[in-house]
DNA sequence: CATGAAATTAACCAAATGGTTAAACTACTT
DNA sequence: AAGTAGTTTAACCATTTGGTTAATTTCATG
């Protein structure tokens, strides 16, 4: 790919993360990636074909490499102790995503309901399988699915917060997140686990 | 109060929850408040006041009663249950509140600093009394009171994305909430219950 | 009714912002 | 060297937007 693109995804990723569509200004992003403003049109015609572009990849990756997760021979805990893991890690990597996708969701359900999205019936199949075989504790799947997610990626939407009501600092929040792994398997083990 | 203050209160609430402040506009707010845009700045000075006004009001409201539910004499787990059927009552009313307060924490953190909260002091010493006489479980105090918030707010966070998940509608995701009370507390006492 | 303060409006303003354009520069081909 | 297509820039444009102003209306009070 051309380096100019390259550098102008990487500063519109930056500067949409951080402040959103409404808050991100063309020329912030220009500045940062060391260009023309005019520069960001030529290779992408607006700001709207600009974030949608953004917007398309953090989407995917917010729904983390479940897949292979999923497929895995194990019992449906054992994968969501798996998928908590991984997908932990993933967000201390990138602890804005869960906000901003949330957020775009919100502000333009219609256009998240084009994009691809497999995670549910994946992980009802095999907790279905699992409950059968009574090695699960019988739950609503969405209600599941709400508290996985939540016990991973709450803490992230509420990072601002949590420092704030905790008086903690960056690190202290990183260092809370990695011990949330834990955290996480246990709880996940005493809700579901027979 | 002023009739004229009060609609444009009301106005301003409804815009800025649904947009946001970079995605609102004075414009609307007058117009959807029945009157002349200058009406806003004769109350209110500036959007950036108006917001404060209306952001102080929410984010004291996000960190709910709590101090009357703690005050109770009671086991700490039963507070947290009580606490979390009335939050989660709380957010059905209102369900726009948590992702629009924690946008404008992360966005303005030092302002937010400002702002009046004594919620964990009151957990914490209900918690550390009960945890002395054995009535519950150790826990990190942080993750307790991520994972306590997480399994009310999150879903509400979530909302549009879950709906999006679940093919589910608005009436099927309140169905769902007024459920997640019993979930929650059954939750709680799984986690924290000695 | 007269008066003066408060409330309200239409018109206006300056700055910001997404987007365009025409010219200039670069690099490759013949 | 000349031509050409793609790339980059400075200057510009139209619209939006938060905010102001001066004039008008409302209304309670003497």
């Amino acid at each position: 790919m051309n380096q100019t693109e390259e550098k102008i995804l990487e500063a519109a990723e930056k500067v949409f993360l951080k402040h959103g569509y409404d808050g991100s200004r063309m020329q912030a992003i220009a500045d940062l990636a060391g260009i023309n403003k005019a520069m960001l049109h030529y290779y992408f015609r607006s700001k709207d074909l600009l974030f949608e572009r953004i917007f398309k990849e953090k989407f995917s990756r917010f729904f983390p490499a479940i897949e292979e997760t999923f497929q895995l021979e194990m019992h449906f805990v054992d994968k969501l102790c798996i998928f908590a893991e991984k997908y932990i890690d993933f967000l201390i990597q990138n602890p804005y995503l869960p906000l901003f996708v949330l957020n775009n969701i919100n502000k333009n359900p219609d256009f998240s309901k084009n994009l691809p999205l497999n995670m549910p019936q994946l992980l009802l199949q095999s907790y279905l399988e699992d409950v059968e075989k009574g090695l699960c504790k019988m739950h609503q799947p969405a209600q599941i699915l709400i508290t996985v997610l939540g016990i991973c990626a709450f803490p992230f939407l509420a990072k601002p917060m949590m420092t704030l009501l905790l008086g903690a600092s960056d690190e202290d929040f990183f260092e809370l997140m990695q011990q949330r792994k834990e955290e996480a398997k246990k709880q996940i083990r005493i809700l579901f686990e027979v």
